[in-house]
DNA sequence: CATACAATTGCACAATCCTGCAACTATATA
DNA sequence: TATATAGTTGCAGGATTGTGCAATTGTATG
């Protein structure tokens, strides 16, 4: 008969084969709710074309709004609003020098997903 | 009167100081289109806490539908939709065998981007 | 103080997206 | 062929999101 029970990979309730006690070790398979939905919205934040191509300008170099817009030929309440989008998930900061705002990605860690998910982009078929 | 002339860093038109053949290097800088879009939709389908969590579970191993469903305690035809959008992007596989359809993460790349994010947010404050 | 430039905010419209349920297809077994 | 299990697809709803433009704030200069 050859009944595969794959489908329950966990027969029924009251069964936790590795994790019974309750402590949690940092395998990928539990993380905390928290933490993936904070992961999501970073990733969220990242899936614009247009937040993303302000991202790789801003990984060559901290940029100010207007020169953001200037380049990519568009008004620059648009780059503001894409902005505040960024910097409310803390994934770039901003800095005030006379008239100009400066922004700059928030870390290096951002600055590698950014770069992963673009070289993926290119490397694929 | 120090006019700083930061925000007309291309000041008029048909003025391209690094890229005038039209011979693309892939600097940071200039990113084709088609791959920007590419990329955003790679963080577009990762920015969703429901599809990150199935990725995290298959960064573990692969799995089949009524796994996930049962592991993550959702109707399978959600799961089934969400694998349908991660599978649209590439960035799962499937396989069949026998009754069951075995999911898993399509390439490493995608395995350290889903990585990469979730760390981040783990470290974050 | 008035003016000019830089940047942000508010609002309305359109488009997209996520979800849930029902119906349908596919595979294996009796 | 009939039945049960596994998985997919279609559709309608409600929520979220991106965009454009006008109005407002902030900062330096005449």
């Amino acid at each position: 008969m050859k009944k595969q029970d794959i489908s329950s990979g966990r027969p029924s309730d009251e069964d936790e084969p590795s994790c019974s006690t309750g402590d949690h070790q940092h395998q990928p398979a539990d993380v905390n709710e928290a933490t993936c939905q904070r992961a999501a919205a970073i990733f969220r934040a990242l899936g614009d074309p247009q937040r993303l191509r302000l991202l790789i300008m801003l990984e060559a170099r901290e940029c100010c709004v207007s020169e953001l817009a200037n380049v990519l030929g568009e008004p620059l309440p648009a780059i503001s609003q894409r902005l505040r989008i960024l910097k409310s998930e803390r994934i770039v900061g901003s800095r005030r020098e006379g008239k100009h705002v400066f922004y700059s990605l928030a870390d290096g860690h951002i600055a590698r997903l950014v770069t992963n998910g673009v070289m993926h982009a290119m490397e694929d078929s």
